[in-house]
DNA sequence: TATTGTTATACTCTATAACTATA
DNA sequence: TATAGTTATAGAGTATAACAATA
């Protein structure tokens, strides 16, 4: 090496590297998705929305008079932070608390005119953005990648299930 | 089980979906990635270790005398976060701020006897545990994914900068 | 003036536990 | 007794901002 242009300590490699993380998979997944999440926040924000409230909505759109507990199984969150996300799209009047006739513990849980409007630019925006971020991706690799993605979940969840019983 | 078990609120459809969410590429990178998360956690706790602190160890590992910002970079946390890493390493004695000669505000991080031989345990754990965890995937589908990951991660960060310039 | 490490503080996301009103 | 939703509280992880020592 020729020029060292910052005031490095003594005995640092000219280059500090994180080789010995990169043979990880969840390391690589953890820089993945945390890029992936600054950028999708920044997406939905102008929208009103959070990741936590798009995918809440996302879920309501997918399953109109979902309950709260089930939604919560969705999300893999707890019923507690449930009412959290409800609350603030609920405040939004991008979704509605029905009653549930039968049960009046429960709720069921539904979209309003306004919000699917909501939806419908919000999924143009996300997908328009995700285009753009895996620019560097061509269509077989992404569709690679969600199946590689979805399977390493499912294997990742049988193998913790299977160790705590 | 066969018969529907739980009292549902009415016209919700009989199995509630997240299809919605899944065509979004940073939806399925956070379901593997929160299913990694934990089970790795669960894999460095009788070390001793977080994840945060697994990090770092490996950084300093392949990058001996490294500063504290420059671990920072790597880590792509604050310096104000490392503090608190370094802390927990060094009370652990696994490693040392050692002065640097010529800048006596700066720290070079070396990784003590103990912490290396708890850097091999520690890898050889994770390595055996990732193994484990991605049995329902096979080699190169692993290798497909490593690069599918490092390739998005940077797109995505490509994107990222050039937007904010 | 700029940089290294530090401290104090705050924010986000999520979990736990206790509570209520129903069932 | 058990369940749906709620509330209060706490923890982990990280960011911001101000500071002391040093460059």
């Amino acid at each position: 090496m020729t020029a060292k242009s910052a005031p490095t300590p003594r005995n640092t490699p000219a280059e500090p590297t994180d080789k010995l993380l990169h043979q990880f998979v969840g390391y690589n997944m953890k820089r993945a998705y945390m890029q992936i999440q600054d950028d999708m926040s920044e997406t939905l924000a102008p929208l009103g929305l959070r990741i936590g409230t798009f995918s809440a909505l996302a879920v309501v759109m997918g399953s109109p008079g979902i309950s709260q507990t089930q939604l919560s199984q969705m999300l893999n969150i707890k019923r507690s932070g449930v009412v959290v996300v409800v609350d603030e799209l609920e405040r939004a009047s991008v979704l509605e608390r029905a009653p549930v006739e039968g049960d009046r513990r429960a709720y069921s849980l539904v979209v309003t005119p306004a919000g699917k409007r909501l939806w419908q630019k919000a999924e143009k925006a996300v997908q328009a953005h995700e285009a753009a971020l895996f620019s560097g991706l061509n269509a077989q690799e992404v569709l690679t990648l969600q199946d590689l993605l979805g399977r390493a979940a499912r294997s990742a969840g049988r193998q913790r299930r299977e160790n705590s019983s």
